[in-house]
DNA sequence: GCCCGTAATGCAATACTATTGCATTTGCTC
DNA sequence: GAGCAAATGCAATAGTATTGCATTACGGGC
């Protein structure tokens, strides 16, 4: 099932409608490799000749990433689909500072981990966010 | 030797200049407890009674990040002083989800760790981010 | 302590990112 | 197909960030 048909059953099954916006937003980002700012998405649904209110694609992102069916890569400024989409887990990203390509993984080991060092500290972690920045295959 | 001196020792080892912006931003950020916006520092500083434009406070900050004299918290979209000041390695946060409040770490293993799972999937990592949320001692 | 050159600042303009309120439209249920 | 609530479009506005250029001021050398 691909990201765009596994997002809107999400959305129909928490009781969302399916809207065009939502699915012009999904499908653009679908399409994109690096993340994008709403306003890109903007752009990118107009030159197929639609039309769609950055206000609108700024709402349709906040329930997506609510849904966790897109993140915000912050290193980055913008957003991505979720390549991991049933994983459980804290969803974490390694970032190509040559090509801004993207990888997504999680790691078990290292929620226990950071989960242990927060807690010596005082904390208790709910959420860990991590984006590793170096060098993919590719720009090596 | 406090957080304001010893970034004046660094500027001046690097062959920076000791400006009146530049203390008046590290003053400033040196007395913030949570991470503060460009524009709040603005602020505190006029309420000293002085005047400091934002866009030279945004390239104090450029320049104190650089020397990583202050991090930005990505999660929270502010800056904060650097609490280990001459600790080598990766610089990792706690936030508090509650209060706002940082505990900065850094933590070998942890580094080691991630940059092994980014050569599994073809990375090279140079640089570990990490912003673990969740509540400290006093929010819970 | 003063002069000088260069680094740094102030100012103006501008672009990007993000949020809110309200009138109107549109999905979805029955 | 009607009706209702959810979602969108539009307008206004706030916050974040960058660039170019004229002017200022730091600090090295005398």
């Amino acid at each position: 099932m691909s990201f765009v048909e596994y997002s809107i059953k999400v959305l129909r099954s928490r009781g969302y409608k399916v809207t065009r916006p939502r699915k012009q937003v999904l499908e653009a980002i679908e399409n994109a490799v690096v993340p994008v700012s709403p306003y890109d998405i903007e752009r990118m649904v107009q030159q197929q000749g639609e039309h769609l209110d950055p206000v609108t694609v700024y709402r349709v992102i906040n329930l997506l990433c609510s849904l966790t069916l897109v993140h915000k890569v912050l290193s980055r400024g913008g957003f991505v689909k979720c390549d991991l989409l049933e994983e459980p887990g804290c969803h974490r990203f390694l970032v190509c500072r040559g090509c801004g390509i993207l990888q997504e993984f999680t790691d078990d080991s290292l929620c226990r981990q950071e989960s242990q060092i927060a807690q010596r500290l005082g904390f208790q972690a709910e959420h860990h966010l991590t984006e590793s920045s170096g060098l993919c295959q590719r720009c090596r």
